[in-house]
DNA sequence: CAGTGGTCTAGACCACACA
DNA sequence: GTGTGGTCTAGACCACTGC
């Protein structure tokens, strides 16, 4: 069954491959049951160990949910996993919050060069662009802007003014099909604009933590630019190095 | 051979523990080959396939290396691994580049309080406090201060005022056994002070990414306090969820 | 060449979820 | 009970390394 041409890929690698691309096409929708792994095995004519490898694979990149007894279903956002894989302010006391979200405008534009850059489009393409604020325990602790292709995105609409509930990933998701599953994110320190202060109630010039993420589907294609500014005097970003 | 009584653990977990423990012990030491996954197996009385799940886990960790054809080493620290794995400054392209290290001063006092909770030693415990500045083409962009057990670290003695070559995580492994397996860290924006601006060669009060690093044992006991203050005018801390 | 890890297969039994 | 994933075992063959 194995081809072993140099160069080849394991089949369980192959395999991953494939129910990958399925995950992507839409065939398995998010939260969706997979068959077994008898069936898949069956199916790919594999043995049952391959699909496992394949299947563990997957899941350890946070793609496929595995529950014992259950089965295994397609990754899906909630607002508390949305939250706890890409939020990673925390308070003085290392404690997670859920941060309540306001958009204050959302207006459509062309992208200038350093958003299409980012998100892989073409100059001056048709982008979203939303300002929003976040809140923790009462404080506005993080001005945010955030770009999107608006051909990808196309009838966003989002309430504004009003407090949302909703993760912004969970909408990604649900209401256009795409799926983050990955973020990279540079991180500085910078001095607050003089919009920034008004919006975080601090004074011009106090250092905020910028972070710049670009956040990207299954196969790694940029889908959202997100600029954060965070007043870090309460909490803090945290990271753990392997 | 497996015990399943409520609560155990899979027979691999346990295998990967007790290697983990040969290991910490310095049974094994930085560098040095395990035995072949033939051999653990017959030694420990379990099939080989229960031997490769331990040792790919523990892989999966950085704390072995398996390469085909010539065996499984326990992970060591080098300058390039140590500066891969736990400096993630890199310049506006994107590049890592090597830093250079400058000791400024090297003393050993009684901990504070907050030293002694981040290291987990009684209060009043002595410590070493490093001062270090660390440079990227040619330019000074670290301010860095490090706090060290100085029971741990007995006899420590580090070059003041001239390059260091090695990486401080080197010298853990090389003079006293001890590995740095992972470390937890906490991103702050913060006001250079007067002494971080004479040494960044800014203004006191610009913005400054501070990085609140320990760094931990293979168990996760902490071993290392460092607090980083960065100038983030030309480079950026990068960081990828998921 | 012999020895190592890497992959693939096959079958057994266990723990868990749900009807 | 039935079906799922989780663990453990055993054996085969491959690719890579170094003698």
């Amino acid at each position: 069954m194995a081809k072993e041409l140099p160069g080849f890929r394991p089949l369980y690698a192959q395999v991953a491959e494939l129910l990958t691309e399925r995950i992507g096409s839409g065939r398995w929708k998010p939260g969706a049951p997979l068959p077994s792994e008898f069936r898949l095995a069956d199916e790919l004519k594999v043995s049952q160990g391959t699909v496992r490898k394949a299947l563990d694979e997957m899941a350890s990149k946070n793609l496929l949910v595995r529950r014992q007894g259950r089965g295994t279903f397609v990754a899906q956002h909630s607002a508390q996993t949305a939250h706890f894989r890409f939020f990673p302010l925390v308070d003085e006391a290392g404690v997670k919050e859920m941060p309540t979200s306001t958009v204050l405008a959302q207006k459509t534009g062309r992208a200038e060069r350093q958003e299409a850059e980012a998100l892989g489009l073409p100059p001056r393409a048709p982008v979203h662009r939303i300002l929003r604020l976040r809140r923790l325990a009462g404080r506005t602790v993080v001005v945010e802007r955030i770009t999107l292709s608006a051909a990808l995105f196309d009838g966003l609409a989002l309430p504004i003014g009003t407090e949302m509930l909703e993760e912004l990933y969970v909408v990604y998701e649900q209401q256009f099909g795409v799926t983050v599953a990955r973020a990279d994110e540079q991180l500085r320190a910078v001095p607050a604009s003089a919009e920034d202060a008004r919006h975080l109630g601090l004074a011009a010039g106090t250092p905020l933590l910028e972070v710049r993420r670009i956040a990207r589907d299954l196969y790694g294609a940029p889908l959202e630019l997100r600029i954060d500014r965070c007043d870090t005097s309460r909490h803090c970003y945290v990271n753990s190095l392997d």
